[in-house]
DNA sequence: CCCTTTTCACCTAGGTGGTAAGAT
DNA sequence: ATCTTACCACCTAGGTGAAAAGGG
């Protein structure tokens, strides 16, 4: 079994509609994708992966102030509103837009990116190793860049991915973890899917990163909280 | 075969007689320990560790305006000298002394420390992922506490030490490279020895180092050169 | 007009020796 | 007197979103 970790600050993230940055050097995730790990054979060796599917095959278009007029909640509600619109049958849509700070259908999704995974840079290693603490997946950085060769994870701009974990158990009669495709169990969690984008459009995301994430603190304004906290509802 | 990397810096270092800082929390080494490693099986396992060995039985005391007055290389030459005189057969010498810029035994060793061993954090890896680029030993760390319990190495302030290098082949027939001890081979630069210090006692060594790391750029007073270069002799 | 790229100030995180105070 | 410890300014290294410039 797997828990997700930060789940209450995902589900914040998902609420508002997560947007990751991409850029051509690569960018991190935030939140990190960290997960707690538990059941494995501990004198096993595992190799931990993670890669990232397409939510639909449309993209999605920004408009409305350039996304800094959002205002409510309805506007979290409404990005929502059209995924699920767009997963419901529409098929050719022409054009996605970001109006009124929603979420729109802006066209046909761009030809598929190279299908990456990411292998957790500890792999492969014992199961005791991994479930002595969180395993986090902070070296992931995403990118926009096609030739891309640091081996970043490439997505598309503007289209919407799940995120999902592997677990790879490594066969000892194989003398290579690329064999053992037999031997894994994937792991989704709804919480973590996300736009794509190359400049964040719902001012609320924008905020959200700022107050929870510390290498962002130089654009915090209250001098009072330097944590993230659940906010009531 | 194995060649250390950066040994003009290393010899340079001899030649002055290495110091290395030992502190509570533990310290880098610094020239840090680096290898380029040739003629393994690619596709076979090995874990690669280190150790260090007392280099006698003495331990050092330092003199002579404390340190600061050391001037010419004579200062270096009387250190090595010292050291083999100690090795040639002084056995209950009640003290060593660094009088007037030179190592002098001071006493008979402290208690043997824990002779731990840093395994490099990669370990275990393939021959060709050993191989493909330099090991660096830039996570190793040197402490005086006896007490630690961060893994990290520890040893006895005004003693010398020789670091020492291993290559352990992880045997496929053992579920553990504990067992593995019959198939190591271990390697030995008596360029790469120093002694273990609280604070600087040779005021070129000091110099040395803030000429030659990186992170001690902000001690260095001249401004044109930022990067170390072999001195001419 | 919409999206992407580049550059930047401002952070986190942690490795330096200097310095003064502390310990024996 | 000698060695150790704690704290500090100053670095390296790299992760942030803002803002302006660039491109279709």
């Amino acid at each position: 079994t797997v828990q997700l970790e930060m789940k209450a600050l995902w589900e914040e993230f998902n609420q508002l509609g997560t947007e990751m940055i991409v850029t051509k050097a690569g960018r991190r995730m935030f939140p990190t994708f960290q997960v707690k790990i538990l059941g494995m054979d501990s004198r096993a060796d595992y190799a931990l992966l993670m890669d990232f599917v397409p939510l639909d095959d449309k993209r999605y278009r920004c408009a409305g102030g350039g996304g800094w007029g959002c205002g409510g909640p309805a506007c979290a509600r409404g990005c929502r509103r059209e995924g699920a619109a767009g997963r419901r049958g529409l098929r050719s849509v022409p054009r996605y837009a970001f109006h009124s700070s929603a979420w729109l259908v802006a066209g046909r999704a761009d030809p598929a990116t190279p299908g990456r995974v990411h292998f957790h840079p500890d792999s492969p290693a014992k199961g005791a190793q991994w479930m002595r603490q969180i395993v986090s997946f902070d070296k992931l950085k995403l990118t926009n860049n096609l030739q891309d060769d640091n081996g970043h994870i490439i997505l598309n701009s503007m289209h919407r991915y799940q995120p999902r974990f592997h677990v790879v158990f490594v066969d000892p009669r194989r003398d290579s973890e690329r064999y053992a495709q037999e031997n894994f169990k994937s792991f989704v969690f709804a919480e973590t899917q996300f736009t794509a984008v190359t400049a964040y459009q719902n001012h609320r995301i924008t905020q959200l990163k700022i107050a929870s994430n510390p290498f962002a603190k130089g654009f915090r304004e209250s001098g009072d909280s330097d944590s993230w906290t659940v906010s009531p509802r």
